[in-house]
DNA sequence: GGTTATATATAAGAAAGTTATATATACAGG
DNA sequence: CCTGTATATATAACTTTCTTATATATAACC
């Protein structure tokens, strides 16, 4: 089966807070490379999703970035604040309530 | 908690999908009400959205729609047909997939 | 007579993706 | 040395799919 690239929309956002709650900091690339791998190249994020959602987390102040230059090329560190590991446990939460009420109506 | 009234976008056309693949016909009203009722009110789709995912359905040519008269009320019911169901089941089968992919990354 | 339930539908706007593009370095193979 | 692949971040144009607000109309109940 092919990597799906297209996500179900909302995933994104809680695949970044679920990833960042769980490691003190990761950098773009990283996410998406860990995210291919945790589910055997299932789940493959595009650039262009993740890195507005990034700067979205990083406008509503959960998120802080820090640039590092690693082999002369720069690495952006994300890591959450407490409110932002706060916010991941609580979306995260709301999630699986959500997709229990839609099994629900989807189950067979 | 207060019913969830918003979805995580993809997932309205994957019940609309499911009802009318297991009802030989249903109208918009009568979905929504069915969701609500198997959801223990956890679900509650809005009007303004299942009406445009119905039509886009029947752009599709997987659904066809059939006004009746009852009480005096315009009905609509809509069906899917043939490749409509066998859409359904596709697209359903591609959710449980997802899930279980994305889950690797949310389960704790 | 007024509120609630039944019934369909569209329009404006927001949110969150996809796809394409730009930029740049490191490293391995031929 | 040159080329492709991997590493690394980012934006722009576009599309899809919702939410919220609005419009219309009848039936049933109190």
């Amino acid at each position: 089966m092919a990597p799906k690239k297209d996500l179900i929309k909302g995933t994104l956002r809680l695949i970044v807070l679920k990833l960042l709650a769980e490691n003190t900091r990761m950098y773009g690339y990283e996410i998406t490379q860990r995210v291919k791998e945790l589910t055997n190249d299932e789940i493959e994020l595009t650039f262009g999703a993740l890195y507005p959602t990034l700067h979205k987390l990083e406008a509503e102040k959960i998120l802080v970035a820090k640039t590092v230059v690693i082999d002369n090329r720069a690495r952006k560190y994300y890591s959450l604040n407490k409110e932002g590991v706060k916010t991941a446990k609580r979306e995260i939460a709301e999630y699986f309530t959500f997709t229990k009420s839609l099994n629900l109506v989807l189950k067979p």
